[in-house]
DNA sequence: CAAGCCGGTAACTAAACAGTTACTTGATGG
DNA sequence: CCATCAAGTAACTGTTTAGTTACCGGCTTG
């Protein structure tokens, strides 16, 4: 014990162990797979994605990812879990209850526009996912209670709109939540395909700005009295 | 000459041209193969598509798929292109100015939707596509000018519309396609990720239904006075 | 009827792939 | 200072894959 506190206190001034020079870091070798896999699985999905590849950009080798992740599987699934976590995580962050329901509801919109424009990842990832019908996401254990949230805030808002008499009697919170989605999703995911076949470049900041004014246009039409 | 005439008399009145019993049919080979290649692409992506599970669902083998369409890669353009000529063919035949101007608006909200839900292959190969940022499409001579006439057609309906005073003056023909393309695609080519994160299946004829009065509903909504 | 062409088959090849095994290096505890 | 164990490397393996080659057989044409 004395001894090792010794030998401990010895390496720690020749090699502070804030900046290592070591190639050995588990937690950074763990992490820098797991980023490695998203942009490797985002970029070719699912059958596209190489198991070498995601190695060389995470600046190791197979067997790391094997010791960590288990296989490919799974590792898909944990990058899948892990881009779901990111979006709900940061809606809840946005309290759209704060202010009067109609720039609640615009609020949301923006946010989850900007988060898409933010995360093309995530968007990919979503794609792959719903082109295998949900096979991985359905093994799932993690994410069953993550999304609640967000569909309850949300009711929240619409009822408190209805009593006050801004918004429709029918609106629903999941129709909304899809609206705003749908069409950040769409524009966003299909730019490319889009930008091809009306030859217009979607992604200019000017068709940008003019997309994310219309989603909000669009949302709050469809519910407003 | 004389002989050939007289051979091939012979020939028809044993075997009639129109009732072949041979295995032997290039046409019927390559609509197979077409149709096959389709499927397998819109299950498993480009990445994830099999050349061998194409030849067998064609009920061939690979040696006439690479003969009849090059390669792999030039069999997947092919199908895209199909696909785009299939949804922009019945699209032509709406004549969606024949009626009101929110009779025709509301028109191809709903062929839109029915399409997409009738044709999940289509939304598939969409998203393939873009998860490879239109490679293969950007390739394609035959799609510049397909898809001019549904944004002109559309066009029309809306000035219509502005100058009859129920539509509002900002409503631009291509924001009203996305919108309406983005509410059916995000809904149908996400329904797996959707319905297990959410609880319920959106596949149900109800809740389809339901998302269908939503479409129209939302899209007139954003352009009405 | 004979020659050759075209639709079609099946077995093959070289490369790429996911996953494994045998090994090395370095930190830690006694 | 040595034993141990975890982090990390690289070469290997069996399988799958896109694409090819050698061949078959029947229809058409001269």
């Amino acid at each position: 014990m004395n001894d090792s506190g010794g030998n401990a206190e010895r390496k720690r001034l020749r090699r502070p162990s804030q900046e290592r020079t070591s190639q050995r870091d588990p937690e950074r070798t763990r992490a820098a797979i797991l980023e490695a896999a998203t942009r490797e699985f985002a970029e070719n999905g699912m059958g596209g994605a190489r198991v070498d590849a995601i190695a060389e950009r995470a600046g190791t080798n197979k067997r790391m990812l094997y010791h960590y992740f288990g296989d490919k599987e799974q590792l898909y699934l944990k990058v899948l879990e892990e881009a779901y976590v990111g979006i709900r995580t940061a809606e809840r962050a946005l309290h759209i209850g704060d202010r009067s329901p109609e720039e609640g509801i615009g609020e949301l919109a923006l946010f989850t526009w900007r988060y898409f424009l933010q995360h093309p990842e995530f968007l990919s990832l979503l794609g792959t996912e719903n082109l295998h019908r949900a096979r991985w996401l359905r093994q799932s254990v993690r994410l069953k209670e993550l999304h609640s949230h967000l569909i309850g805030e949300l009711s929240q808002v619409l009822e408190q709109g209805k009593k006050q008499g801004v918004f429709i009697e029918t609106a629903d919170p999941l129709h909304v939540y899809l609206t705003i989605a749908s069409l950040g999703y769409f524009y966003l995911s299909n730019q490319y395909t889009l930008s091809t076949i009306f030859g217009r470049d979607l992604i200019e900041p000017a068709h940008l700005n003019a997309w994310e004014r219309h989603i909000v246009h669009v949302t709050l039409a469809s519910i407003k009295r």
